[in-house]
DNA sequence: TTCCCATGTGGAACCGTTACCATATTACCA
DNA sequence: TGGTAATATGGTAACGGTTCCACATGGGAA
């Protein structure tokens, strides 16, 4: 019937209706006097034609609603919670989310910003990054683009962060509270901001609760991988004084440690407490584990917050904001058994 | 120092090299004729300004290298890993990727078409969806806008589909192959084509071996969430001739059949063989389980391709497209025990 | 009656880039 | 010496919308 496939525009809406440009533009944009009977006109003319206004053409002028998001490649899904956080996060405030996945090609990140800046974007988020060529993130301000850090970022930046250290503190906590005095700690080695403010929130439960460290007791991977988490496991329980309770910086660790203490034959959480870190994998393990949330939803609201409001008033100092986290039981943190 | 803020059009590039826009574009596209020393000038004013040609402006004419990209909703990884692989193949061949991940909220579908038509997207991928409202389909067609269905899809539809029969059935057979005979099914209730082709697989698997099938051993859940498959792995080792293997047509639903069987004593895969599907979390469970790989890169590599293609010649009929599947052998599959 | 304002409509410049056409200048060959 | 091609450059319509300005009405207040 009406309509051949192409693309339909604007004029062709204002002819068929019989009116000019601008009243369709009234009608679609609610504003200005039109009459009753051209409104109804161009509605018809609309629908007819399947009509959708080129978005293209309104961000030539005042530019489009869409943030831009680059994410690191991982497997977590932790990564994959954020990005969907800050998606609904932009949707229910109207902007699209354009988003560009770190792989760690060479050139990649200046065709992101370059993809960026071309499109005049409202701004742009970078998720679990700590280090984004600072050349470029100059480049994007100039362009007068803001730039929002989730989860790491640099110094002096604005950004949404996790406190983690809370979170591991509560979680220690947890575990001294239940009795235990031996609780090991399995986390990255070297490691970022992150890494130290978990580890910290460690250190500090110990202390707080009179407990001497002790560097057997600390084991540290190469990378957040379930084998990593095995091999700490192991020599945890293979050299001497075990601990009571273990607690892992990662659900993917702790699935490792337990794979090691499944082949070992070691019932949890009969023979040792256990609690992971981000509640990633922690309700399919066997048995669940607790493990500590990630609040989402907040980081991914704040943090758009954040970048609409910079868009505004570019100005005053960077602001850093902490996001808390939820501690989840489902009972692997029992009293310890008599020695 | 130079270039204020704000946003650095061609004409400010050309001011400053004192040459025309033409020049200007001939320099930036590498096309036709210009000298010397107007390039050298061109290209330090555009290094100098920071300019980045603006892309909605450029779209204008002939439109933007997009491919849209519609998500169930689902924190299944599965889906992760075909985003992800969408992704790089459409970054690979020049294409943006622009994402909206259904929810089930209302008005959505809607908005999600009138986003993409409205930005004149090169075409639309349609992720784990097989009912997307089909006037809305029809729409983005009529707006001469390809859709490419993946993984799940309506008949007469392009469409990349995987090839989970040959994949369950190859599964079973390694079971059979081991010994067992009684090989219980866990797989999700009703469900659409991929769960039918699932349970086909294990049919015919087991009737190519001559095996009678046994009601009793099909278990099927209202969901592929793990309290799903724990409570179908109870029903299976509560009643009846116990099976001597388990495969689960998730690995999500297999994750909470072990937390069935580490809560009942049973050793993994001493006293009974198991087997997931589709590789998310095997590697993670206690022990390491077998399953069955989705070749994610692809089916995003063929998606993208037939979409491209179908730019070009919008003819012929629509295409369905089979991806295959990879066993992954961690040793869950073993002859079973004596009666 | 005159003036003003609410209502209703259309024309045209502009957003930033590209594509096409027009115009020089120089060089080479017949 | 004129003709043609290669080299080099600029002007100017599109592209599809938005926005502002101009121009009609008609009714009510001064």
């Amino acid at each position: 019937m009406a309509a051949a496939g192409g693309n339909v525009k604007m004029a062709d809406v204002a002819k068929l209706a019989g009116v000019s440009l601008t009243t369709v533009g009234r009608v679609i944009h609610k504003n200005g006097y039109v009459s009753e009977e051209n409104r109804r006109r161009v509605q018809d003319a609309v629908k007819k034609l399947g009509y959708v206004p080129n978005t293209l053409a309104q961000g030539l002028k005042g530019g489009v609603a869409m943030v831009g998001h680059i994410l690191q490649f991982s497997p977590n899904m932790l990564f994959a919670q954020i990005s969907r956080a800050v998606d609904q996060a932009c949707t229910q405030r109207g902007y699209s989310v354009l988003s560009f996945t770190k792989y760690g090609l060479p050139g990649e990140d200046d065709r992101i910003v370059t993809e960026f800046i071309g499109r005049r974007m409202s701004g742009v988020l970078i998720t679990s990054i700590s280090k984004f060529d600072p050349l470029l993130v100059k480049k994007l301000e100039r362009a007068g683009i803001p730039v929002v850090w989730i989860e790491r970022a640099p110094e002096h930046a604005d950004r949404v962060l996790l406190d983690d250290h809370t979170g591991v503190y509560n979680a220690i906590n947890l575990m001294i509270q239940a009795g235990h005095r031996r609780i090991a700690y399995i986390g990255l080695e070297g490691g970022g901001q992150v890494e130290k403010l978990r580890l910290q929130g460690y250190h500090d439960a110990l202390r707080e609760n009179g407990i001497d460290r002790d560097p057997a007791l600390e084991q540290f991977s190469k990378s957040y991988q379930p084998p990593e988490g095995r091999g700490a496991m192991g020599r945890l329980w293979e050299k001497g004084p075990r601990p009571t309770a273990v607690f892992a910086a990662a659900d993917t660790l702790l699935s490792g440690a337990m794979q090691y203490l499944y082949q070992a034959g070691v019932r949890l959480p009969a023979d040792l407490s256990v609690m992971g870190y981000d509640n990633t994998l922690s309700a399919m393990l066997s048995p669940p584990v607790n493990s500590v949330a990630i609040q989402a939803e907040e980081m991914g609201r704040r943090a758009v917050d954040l970048l609409l409001r910079r868009r505004e008033e570019p100005e005053g100092g960077p602001a850093t904001l902490w996001v808390g986290t939820e501690l989840v039981d489902r009972g692997t943190v029992v009293p310890p058994q008599g020695p």
